[in-house]
DNA sequence: CACCATTTGTACGTATGTATC
DNA sequence: TGATACATACGTACAAATGGT
């Protein structure tokens, strides 16, 4: 599923499962993600490039994180940024 | 000048000091600031923590960054983002 | 053209702090 | 108290882009 040799930076093929795992409705909104930890699982990548993943999903204003708890799908109401 | 033990996380103080140079016309629109390595130099910190400290930066959109060359101030053309 | 120095980009690994439950 | 999860910061290595020699 991830190409680790491939052009394209790890932390921004992982964003991109994430976020097709948004739109086809296997992620629902106010719901957790994986965590950093069960994205290093999943992806076979290290805890660093987890976080950039998520960071570019936070940019993209497709999660939202909260500090001790996780990073849930945004909702539309999120969108008051 | 950065306290390395305070609540305040280094990145942010490094943005903030060079924001500051930027406000006092220290550091000038279409210049660069800066290298990585510079402000490693300067502050006492590890790349990783300068180069969060310039994604700061370019997050409030007072600088811009070309691969290969530098990281610059930003001008108001910059601003049709 | 090859070569090199500089600079930013990516990815790995590790440790400690903070917040939530 | 402890487990879980994100935040910060350190250190290292190699790749890619740029510009000059």
């Amino acid at each position: 599923m991830i190409d680790h040799d491939g052009p394209t930076p790890l932390y921004v093929q992982v964003a991109d499962a994430i976020e097709a795992r948004i739109q086809a409705g296997d992620l629902l909104p106010n719901r957790p993600i994986p965590s950093e930890n069960q994205l290093v699982q999943e992806y076979g990548i290290v805890r660093g490039t987890a976080r950039k993943s998520i960071q570019l999903l936070r940019e993209r204003r497709l999660v939202v994180t909260v500090v001790g708890r996780g990073t849930y799908v945004a909702t539309p109401t999120d969108d008051q940024a």
